[in-house]
DNA sequence: TGCCTAATGTAAGCAATGCTTACATTGAGC
DNA sequence: GCTCAATGTAAGCATTGCTTACATTAGGCA
């Protein structure tokens, strides 16, 4: 039901947003249009502007959409879970996870999409959030195991890890024809096997110096 | 010195893919317009196409032309190596460092801008090739160790992590101000330590089960 | 030497896009 | 019930990717 007028939209924002999310599902960022999206979303071509002041505007919101969901999923992902390791390990599976399940979300968190990060404060702040999660694990892991590890290394370590597989996942088409392809075969192995690379990391960092 | 006329430019194909890493590196792909690099080169709007069906064939090459350079590198940065771990280190730096001296190239090569990376057999087999010098290596440590992983699981992580560096390392703004930031912090720690991410990871593969 | 063809360049034009400026409509709060 | 800020529209500009039709030239072959 909508009011009787429909001048006014009354979810345009929103609207936007998902609608872009589509299109970039299915014909990637570079061929994102404003214009058909407001078309889309039965608007006038300037109509967007009224809530993105430009297309990365748009972009922007999403990545941090984005960073804001991968986070609350990270948190519930291991609340449930009190030893470590385990902890580490599915951490790192609901990342990677999230990465898949949201792929549009996280190539633009990600991807060189975005001009600079700090940009858009919002931006900025949801992503550290998102890494604190991580940062905490490792806090704790490095003094339950009495580790000799700088926590800042093993952050850099461990985010370039799970950020490698995701990105992988997602930038190396593994579904079609053309599997006798060597690096096609091994990211088809790490998307059946997440964890196996992450207690193999794991090992790495607990494993006494 | 030219010849009498300059009707034909002689090296459009080259100059055209020089201009347009230098463009992309100054403003990012997205802003990158042929039209732009053809005034550049000083040609016609439309003598571009007679080197590259569109603008993605221009991207694409640009990649391939990135996968060849990296296996090469890869191989001449260990070929002065025998101890397989020194080894293993060494080819993870020169992979991080060929991210951070051709950033465009290695965006081009792993970023979504190429929608399908099966378009082009060139890039295809660039990427194969590549990827082998990866993959020998780990099977000699799995022979020589006695390891009982999954050569192809090895692969895939090992992959996962030295591309997560590179892609942080180009993706996270580190030089800036702003670096209270704690994930800018750990890209700060990685790119002054590479090595010691690389340790870590191979400390885990070669850890007796 | 001189012709002929394929490779490589140009000119003009189409449809689409991002974004700006100026104006129209409307809902929410006093 | 008035007012004004929020949110929409209409028209237009500069630019872009790409196509079609034509011009120039280099290099192999007679």
């Amino acid at each position: 039901m909508k009011t009787k007028s429909n001048y006014h939209h009354g979810d345009l924002r929103s609207v936007l947003m998902a609608l872009a999310v589509e299109d970039i599902s299915a014909s990637g960022v570079e061929k994102l249009s404003l214009r058909a999206l407001a078309r889309r979303a039965g608007v006038s071509a300037t109509a967007p502007f009224r809530h993105f002041a430009d297309k990365q505007a748009l972009l922007a919101a999403l990545a941090t959409q984005g960073f804001e969901d991968l986070a609350q999923r990270m948190q519930i992902g291991i609340e449930n879970e009190s030893d470590l390791a385990r902890r580490f390990v599915q951490m790192g599976v609901t990342y990677v996870g999230f990465a898949r399940d949201f792929p549009v979300h996280y190539q633009l968190m990600f991807g060189a999409v975005l001009g600079d990060f700090s940009q858009s404060q919002d931006l900025q702040r949801a992503a550290d959030d998102a890494y604190r999660q991580l940062d905490q694990l490792l806090c704790q892991l490095v003094q339950e195991k009495n580790l000799s590890h700088d926590v800042k290394t093993l952050g850099g370590t461990v985010w370039s890890t799970v950020h490698g597989m995701a990105s992988l996942l997602l930038n190396v088409p593994v579904a079609e024809q053309a599997l006798d392809s060597q690096p096609r075969q091994a990211v088809a192995m790490l998307s059946q096997d997440v964890e196996a690379s992450l207690l193999i990391l794991l090992r790495g960092i607990t494993a006494s110096t």
